[in-house]
This record gives structure tokens, C-alpha cells and sequence, in this order.
DNA sequence: TGTACATCAGTGAACGCGCGTTCACTGATGTAC
DNA sequence: TGTACATCAGTGAACGCGCGTTCACTGATGTAC
């Protein structure tokens, strides 16, 4: 058997990243130690260079696992296109509820490194969401009623909603799955959407 | 002089503080080290004693005063009623700037440990926002066309104009007084919190 | 299938370092008379 | 004003601890023939 040994050093692999992320949530990145991490993962400590280069090297690669679980929910969300504003909306509370219940850590990692991180790690999650706010106003470009609307004031609606979704996944954050809060988060994420695109519809442009 | 030695012991408290406030700001709380507050300040590490208990008591000192600047932000921005709806808007967006420029590292002290931080800042951080969310849906009650509205509705409606003031705060912090950025991001806000009025004066309430 | 050799994930001892905290101290500042 | 004593911010040595990383190793897995 080829695979054996192969497979045993990928979850081992697999182990020490899901520690670290594991461990990083009550405090940091910056905060995370290799020993605490063997030790959760049932090696000793050198056995970790087997794997990583150094501790640098696997907040990279958690940094890496975290933006590309971003990145899916970006195009299921693009995904989530409907005939009416009520089944998009509906449709895209109910993706970013899910998605956050599914990848809880590396979403719980990106809201922690957001601000608290490297600078390189900051600047990365600045350029995801960046990525995601020029990406809705090119959508939005698309919607009937804005046609009058100057490219200014997509962005700016653009940048108001993803700011309400980041907002709506750290609440999610917070809650756990299926209780009342969730609920009353999916809730609140449903309507305000609701009361943005209200408030779009009713927009005219100051300066295009 | 009775005071000299007193104020003395001030300068070097308020020097610890500055120190820790600085140095948190490259990682975070967490990562604190009192021998590197020490030697910014230019004691020696012991000396730190003659000020705070322990590293915690640090900690939670910068919390304190974090979340009081804070609210001297909420109350200004409670004090800046005007007329018409652009007054408010243009004053409030206006004060926030002030503010997050007057106590850049408060802001940035906040914005790294509302998700960073340990358990207990995390909460009284968090404790902060709803009070601001609860105590503006109050204020929104007592504008003109919000008779027909639930309480959910102005509940809803504060906590997105919350989190788009936060967010707006969030940005400042990464762009140097009077650039340009900072002038885009404060156009920004101005446009979205008129959007979000124009979406709330033209929302009916579903459930009210 | 059986044997001899190669690979390499995980081991265990050791290193030098910065950490928070303790303790007895020093000497300038402040007070009582 | 001058002297004797008290206070206490800052000192410096020492402690035990967990850290990241190095190195030579072991022994099970895998390969060549």
C-alpha cells in the first residue's frame, strides 16, 4: 500500500490545522503556540516540522483555508440569483446562514485576524472584501432602476450591503445553530436587505 | 511640593498606558508583554508593580478606558441633533471622524479585541454596541413617519445604522487624517446613512 | 513469496531566550518638629 | 531654616516556565529484486 503512509501524513496534516484553528479561536494567531498545538494533536513537538517549515508557515495556511471558504461563499452567493428582490434576498440570508454554520472556524478566523491579525493577514481580508463590494456593484449595475444611478452610488450601496452581510455573519458568529438568536439574526439580515434595496429603489443618483 | 512625587507616578501610569495601547496596536492584548511595556517606557520591568497588579489589570484598564471614550463618542452624537435630516447626517458624520481621529488608538484598541479579545472584553465590547443600537431605535421612535412602525423595525433599522457607523469607524482607522481615502470614506457614510433614510421613510412595516 | 535496503513520520534530549513575578535594596522626595 | 525620620517609585538579581528550533535517533512502511 502507497497510499498508507501517504494518507496518515495528510491527516496528520489535517489535524494540526484543525487544532490550531481550534486553539487560535480563544485568543490569536499571534497567540498560538506549536507546543499547545502537538500537544492537542497527539505528536511531539518536532514531529510539527514534518508538516510545516515553522509556526509562520501554518497561520498561512490557515489564513489561505479561511479566504478560500470566503471566496466559495462569494460565488454561492452569485449562484443565488432569483427572478424577484424576495427570493434574492431570502435566497442569500439563507446561503450566508448556512455557510457560516458549515465553515464556523474559518469564518470565527477571519472576523478574529480581520483587525487583530499581521499586517499582510489584514491586508489580505481587506482585499477579499474589497474583491466582494466591487463585484455586487457590477451586479447591481445589472438590476432594473439603476440605470440613472452614477457608478459612485453603486459602490457606495454595495459597500452598505456587504457591510450589513459582514455584520449579519459576526452576529451569526455568536449564536448557536438553530437557536432562537440565529433566528432573530436571519431575521434582521431579511429585513434590512429588504429596507436597503427599498431604499435603493427610491434613490435617484445626486450626482449622475 | 506634595505633588511632584503623586504627579510623577501619574506621568509614568499614563506612560504604561500609552506604551501598552502602542504595542497591543502592532498584534494584541494577548500578546502583551510587560517587559516590552517596560522598556518602552524606560523602567525596569519590576517598577510596573508600583502602578498595576498584574499584566491582566493592564489589560482591563485599556479596556475601561476604551469603552469610555466610546461612549463620550455615543453622547456627542446624541448632543448632535439638528433640524433636517442632512444636518444630523452631515454633523454625526462629522463627529465620528473627529472622534476616531482624537482617539485613533481607543478605536483601533476596540475594533482589534471586539473579536480578538478575551471572553470578558469581548462581551463588554459587545454590551457597548446594543446599548447604542437600543438607546438610537428610542431616538428613531421620536422622529416624524415612524408612528406606523413595530419595535422590531426600529430595532432593525438602529442596528443597521449602527453597524454601518461602525464600519465607517473601522475604515477611518485605516487611512491617515485629511487624505483623500479618509474624505471617500466619509462621503461614503454620508450617502449611506441618506439611503438608509430614504429607505426608512419609504418603509412600511410589515409586522406593525 | 522472501529478503535486503531505503524512506521518512514521529521521538527525545538539548539549546538559548523572553516571559511574569518575588524579593530585598536604594536613594530622592516629602513630612514632623 | 535645619535635622531626623518616613515614604515609596524605581532597581537589580533571581526563580521557574514555556517557547521555537536543532539534532541524531528509531522503527514501521514501502520498494527492488
Amino acid at each position: 500500500m502507497t497510499v498508507s503512509r501517504v494518507a496518515q501524513k495528510e491527516r496528520t496534516r489535517r489535524a494540526i490545522l484543525d487544532a490550531a484553528l481550534d486553539l487560535s479561536a480563544s485568543s490569536t494567531l499571534v497567540a498560538l503556540s506549536l507546543r499547545q498545538v502537538a500537544k492537542e494533536v497527539g505528536i511531539v513537538p518536532t514531529a510539527f516540522y514534518r508538516h510545516f517549515p515553522s509556526i509562520e508557515d501554518l497561520g498561512l495556511a490557515l489564513v489561505e483555508e479561511s479566504l478560500d471558504t470566503l471566496r466559495a461563499l462569494l460565488r454561492e452567493l452569485r449562484r443565488t440569483a432569483g427572478t424577484d428582490t424576495g427570493e434574492i434576498i431570502d435566497g442569500s440570508v439563507a446561503v450566508l446562514v448556512e455557510q457560516v454554520r458549515h465553515d464556523h472556524a474559518h469564518y470565527a478566523f477571519i472576523a478574529r485576524e480581520r483587525f487583530a491579525g499581521p499586517p499582510t493577514v489584514r491586508e489580505a481580508i481587506a482585499r477579499g472584501i474589497e474583491l466582494a463590494e466591487r463585484e455586487l456593484a457590477t451586479d447591481l449595475a445589472h438590476l432594473p432602476g439603476t440605470a440613472t444611478w452614477s457608478e459612485q452610488d453603486l459602490q457606495v450601496l454595495s459597500e452598505l450591503i456587504v457591510g450589513a452581510m459582514v455584520t449579519t455573519a459576526e452576529r451569526l458568529l455568536g449564536t448557536p445553530t438553530g437557536s432562537p438568536a440565529e433566528q432573530r439574526v436571519a431575521d434582521t439580515a431579511r429585513i434590512q436587505l429588504r429596507m436597503m434595496l427599498v431604499g435603493a429603489s427610491n434613490w435617484r443618483s445626486q450626482t449622475g
